[in-house]
DNA sequence: ATGGCCTGCAACGCAGGA
């Protein structure tokens, strides 16, 4: 099973993109974010005609979520239950046997917004349903754009960015809190190149230049992480005419 | 140098992203 998350940055402007990835990579389930487009504007019909079933939370000009796969997921979920929230940020629903939880983090802003204190108060009503599902779903893989980059490794001005947003210490906690539920981060199962980022600055040329944070993240459950066989984050839809600013991250699991 | 760039909305700049 090949799995990937990809923040395409508005989906009717990115959606000639991912058509053309989802030829190219052949993926069983994508978690996508920032649709930034309501229900009813889903290309439902573009993407069931390349081979894949949608199940989608989106809303007008902000967020939005959606989980792509062969076959239709099953028991969809939007938000957090018991964290009422009007931005689309989460979906989960089960394909085959595993449980698929497809995340857009708040972003934050700054430490000193509100905007920050509303992306902890999100990440702790997180964390306690990220447990229930734990125990709910041995096969449980939680993808997306988290905007957390976990590390210093995982940011390429690590001096720049210390205790900035997406890499302060109580984002950075909250990281490891989820490991420490038991997932797993899964681009780090395996050895990776130096300097691997997700996400690059559209200004100043940051991807030429590779300026960029590791935000999106694949965590897989213990029953999934001994499965796991690659993961990589695919810089190719980067290099292409009008990008997402972020690049998809895809792991390969047996069975 | 606190903006550079991109998207959507709807207006002729703004919010938001990261």
């Amino acid at each position: 099973m090949k799995i990937a998350t990809w923040n395409v940055n508005s989906l009717k402007v990115r959606l000639p993109h991912l058509l053309d990835w989802l030829d190219a990579d052949q993926p069983d389930v994508v978690c996508l974010q920032e649709l930034k487009m309501t229900d009813d504007t889903f290309p439902a019909a573009a993407l069931a005609e390349a081979g894949y079933q949608s199940v989608f939370s989106g809303q007008k000009t902000y967020n939005g979520v959606a989980i792509l796969s062969r076959t239709l997921a099953q028991d969809p979920v939007k938000d957090i239950p018991g964290f009422p929230d009007e931005q689309r940020r989460v979906l989960a629903a089960t394909v085959a046997d595993t449980r698929v939880i497809c995340l857009y983090i708040p972003n934050g802003q700054s430490l000193e917004s509100d905007k920050y204190q509303y992306k902890l108060r999100w990440l702790d009503a997180l964390q306690a349903w990220l447990k229930a599902e734990l125990a709910a779903h041995p096969r449980l893989a939680v993808l997306g754009d988290f905007n957390i980059a976990p590390e210093d490794r995982d940011v390429h001005d690590p001096a720049a960015w210390a205790g900035q947003v997406l890499c302060s210490e109580p984002e950075r906690a909250h990281f490891r809190q989820m490991l420490a539920h038991g997932l797993k981060d899964a681009f780090r199962l395996f050895d990776q190149e130096e300097k691997s980022y997700s996400w690059w600055d559209y200004r100043q040329g940051g991807f030429r230049r590779n300026l960029g944070l590791r935000i999106d993240h694949i965590l897989l459950s213990e029953a999934l992480a001994t499965r796991c066989r690659t993961c990589h984050i695919d810089k190719s839809p980067r290099k292409l005419e009008r990008p997402s600013d972020h690049a998809p991250v895809v792991a390969v699991i047996d069975g």
